[in-house]
RNA sequence: GGUGCUAUCGUCUAGCGGUUAGGACAAAAGAUUCUCAAUCUUUAAACCGGGGUUCGAUUCCCCGUAGCACUACCA
C-alpha cells in the first residue's frame, strides 16, 4: 500500500501530558518525518466529565518546548514559524480535530452501523449492569448476554422507538459477532490473533452527553483523516480488534491504518506503568511542563522547571524502547529522525531510569556555549539575589566561571551552590572541611601566606603559584595542608575549581579581606 | 478469574544459531589534583526455568514461571 504517511498523536485533555505520552508523540513525530508525512494532532474529548480546562494548551505549549511540530490539527506549528500567538490554532482540511465538535459527523457513522445490523441501541442502565455483574460471574455483555438485557435486539421496535422519544438514556452497542478469529497485525509485535468470544459489545456512542466513546471516534476520524498508521500505546493492544471489526463494519477494511503498539514506561521502582503521581512521590518530573492543577490546587514539577534542556529530554526518551544497533547514545532530533525505525522498538516495558536523564542533560550543559550558559545562569544569580556588578564580578569573569564549572553540575540551577562563594563571602566554614584540613599551624601560616600576598602586586594565576609554591616549600610546610587551609578561607569548604582561579576572580583585595575574616572568625568560635 | 503482550547485568539496551555475551547509566577501586568534581583506567554485574529442533542454542518452537496491560456509558 502506498500512500502517504500520515500519524496522528491524539491525546485527552484530561490533565498534564505525562512523559509516556509524550515520547508516543516523539514516536509519531519521528516516524512522520522520516517518511515526509504530515503529523496531525487531534484533541480526544469525549469524555465530558473528565475535561479539564487548560489541558489543550498544556499539551501544545509542551510540544512545542519540545522541538515536536504539528503539521494539522489543533495547535498546528512548525521550527520556522515565527512564534505563531495562538497556541490553539486549526489548521487543515480535514477539521474540526476535536472530537466534541465532530458530533454531527458520529451521528452518521452511528447511524450507518445501526442500519446495517453491526450496532443496536441499549438501555440497560448503569445500576442494572452493575446488578447483573453482581448476579453474573465474569458477566460481559456479549453475544451470550445480550439476548438477556434491555436493548433493541429484545425490545419490541415500538417500545424502542417510544422510549427514545420520550429521552430515555441509552447508548449504542457495537454487535461483536462471536467465534471468529481477528488478526492484528502489529508493526512491533507481529500478527495478534484473538478471538471474538472474549470481546464485549462495546458502547459506541452514549446519548446522555450525546458524544462518541473512544473506540468509534478514533476509528472514524483515522479513517476521515486518512490516518496511514497508529503509532499509540500498549494499553491498546487489547482493543485493537475491535478497531479491526470496527474498519470491517464500516466497509473500510482496505485503507485500514497500520498499527504499532508501543512498550509502557514502567515506575522505576516496584511494579506498574508509570503514573501521573509517581512524579513528585519518587521525586523526579513526569511532566514536560511544570504543571498546575486547578481543581485539586496542587503543582506537579516539570522537566522544563527542573532545569532539562529540551535536546536531553528528547534523546532520553527518544533511548527509551528504541536503540539503533551499535552503541550511540547522543543523538540530535534530526538524527532521530534519520535513524528512528519502528522495527527496532523493543517489545518489552522500560523501567523509566531517571538518573540517566539527568546525565543526558550533563552531556547538553557541556556541549553547551559558555556564554548561553553564563545568561542563564544570570537569571539562576537573579533568584538568589545576586547582582554582578555589586558582587564585583566582570561578565567576562561569569563566562570563564561557567566555562570552568559546568563539567561537574548536571544543571545550571546547581552551578549556584558549586560556585556561589565567588560572588558572596562565606559565612559560615564547613564542620568536616575545617576538621581534616584546618590544623593548629594554620592561623599562623594564613596569617604568614596573608603578609606575602599583601607584598605582591602581580596577581596573575602564574605569578602567585610561582610567589607561594617556593614560599611553602621554604618554610617546610605541607602543601596540601597550606593550600586547603586558604581554600577553606576562600570558599567556606574543602571544594572548587583550581585555586589560582578562585583568586584571580576573587582580585586582591577581597582575597586577603577573606583570609584575613577567617582568621579571626575560625579561632574563635561561637 | 479471563484474554493478550513481554522476558539479556540493579536500570536502558546491543546481539538476529557458533561471541572471552558488547555499550551506557548507577556502583566500586585506582590514576590525577591543593580540595571537590570532572576526566581517564580498571573491576564487579545478565542470557527466568524445563523440554524440544539442531552438530551446536541467549538466539527458533512448546510448556511452565514471572512481570505488565486490558477486561467502564475513561481514554
Amino acid at each position: 500500500m502506498n500512500r502517504k504517511v500520515r500519524v496522528r498523536f491524539a491525546p485527552s485533555p484530561t490533565g498534564a501530558l505525562h512523559i509516556g505520552g509524550v515520547r508516543t508523540a516523539l514516536y509519531n513525530y519521528l516516524f512522520a518525518r522520516q517518511h515526509g508525512g504530515d503529523m496531525i494532532l487531534r484533541i480526544e474529548d469525549t469524555d465530558s466529565t473528565r475535561f479539564v480546562p487548560g489541558a489543550e494548551e498544556y499539551i501544545i505549549e509542551s510540544l512545542r518546548w519540545l522541538g515536536i511540530e504539528i503539521d494539522e490539527g489543533i495547535g498546528a506549528w512548525s521550527k520556522n514559524d515565527k512564534e505563531s500567538s495562538d497556541l490553539l490554532a486549526q489548521k487543515g482540511d480535514k477539521g474540526p480535530y476535536r472530537q466534541s465538535e465532530r458530533r454531527e459527523i458520529y451521528h452518521r457513522y452511528v447511524r450507518q452501523l445501526l442500519d446495517s445490523g453491526h450496532a443496536y441501541i441499549a438501555f440497560d442502565t448503569p445500576a442494572e449492569l452493575e446488578a447483573k455483574r453482581n448476579e453474573i460471574k465474569n458477566f460481559q455483555y456479549d453475544a451470550s448476554t445480550r439476548l438477556l438485557m434491555r436493548n433493541s435486539l429484545t425490545l419490541p421496535k415500538e417500545e424502542v422507538d417510544r422510549m427514545i422519544a420520550d429521552g430515555t438514556q441509552y447508548v449504542v452497542r457495537f454487535k461483536v459477532e462471536p467465534d471468529e478469529d481477528v488478526h492484528v497485525n502489529d508493526l512491533i509485535r507481529g500478527e495478534v490473533v484473538i478471538n471474538s468470544s472474549i470481546l464485549d459489545d462495546k458502547v459506541l456512542y452514549k446519548s446522555a452527553d450525546d458524544l462518541p466513546t473512544y473506540h468509534l471516534a478514533n476509528i472514524v476520524d483515522d479513517h476521515l483523516m486518512e490516518v496511514s498508521h497508529v503509532i499509540r500505546g500498549e494499553e491498546w493492544l487489547p482493543s485493537a480488534p475491535l478497531h479491526v471489526l470496527l474498519y470491517r463494519a464500516f466497509g473500510w477494511a482496505d485503507t485500514m491504518p497500520e498499527f504499532a503498539h508501543l512498550p509502557l514506561l514502567l515506575k522505576p521502582e516496584g511494579n506498574g506503568k508509570l503514573s501521573k503521581r509517581d512524579g513528585d512521590r519518587l521525586g523526579f518530573p513526569v511532566f514536560p511542563l511544570e504543571f498546575h492543577d486547578e481543581k485539586t490546587g496542587t503543582v506537579s514539577s516539570g522537566y522544563r522547571e527542573s532545569g532539562y534542556y529540551p535536546e536531553a529530554v528528547i534523546n532520553f526518551l527518544a533511548l527509551l524502547g528504541w536503540h539503533q544497533t551499535g552503541d550511540k547514545e547522543l543523538y540530535s532530533m534530526d538524527e532521530l529522525i534519520h535513524d528512528f525505525s519502528l522495527d527496532r522498538v523493543s517489545k518489552a516495558g522500560a523501567k523509566f531510569d531517571y538518573e540517566k536523564g539527568k546525565w543526558f542533560n550533563h552531556q547538553y550543559l557541556m556541549l553547551r556555549d559558555n556564554e548561553l550558559l553564563a545568561s542563564e545562569f544570570l537569571t539562576v544569580l537573579d533568584k538568589h539575589g545576586i547582582d554582578l556588578k555589586s558582587s564585583g564580578v566582570t561578565h567576562e569573569q561569569l563566562t570563564h566561571i561557567v566555562g570552568l564549572m559546568k563539567e561537574r553540575v548536571n544543571f545550571v540551577s546547581e552551578l549556584w551552590e558549586q560556585c556561589n562563594f565567588f560572588f558572596v563571602a562565606p559565612e559560615q566554614y564547613d564542620e568536616k572541611s575545617l576538621k581534616k584540613r584546618w590544623k593548629e599551624e594554620s592561623p599562623k601560616q594564613m596569617k604568614e601566606l596573608y603578609d606575602l600576598l599583601s607584598a605582591t602586586d602581580d596577581w596573575s594565576p602564574e605569578a602567585l603559584d610561582s610567589l607561594v609554591m617556593p614560599w611553602i616549600e621554604s618554610k617546610g610546610y605541607g602543601v596540601g595542608l597550606v593550600m586547603n587551609a586558604f581554600r577553606i578561607c576562600l570558599v567556606g569548604a574543602a571544594r572548587g575549581p583550581h585555586i589560582w582561579e578562585i583568586t584571580s576572580v576573587l582580585g586582591k583585595a577581597e582575597t586577603l579581606r577573606r583570609v584575613e575574616v577567617a582568621i579571626e572568625r575560625i579561632n574563635t568560635p561561637c
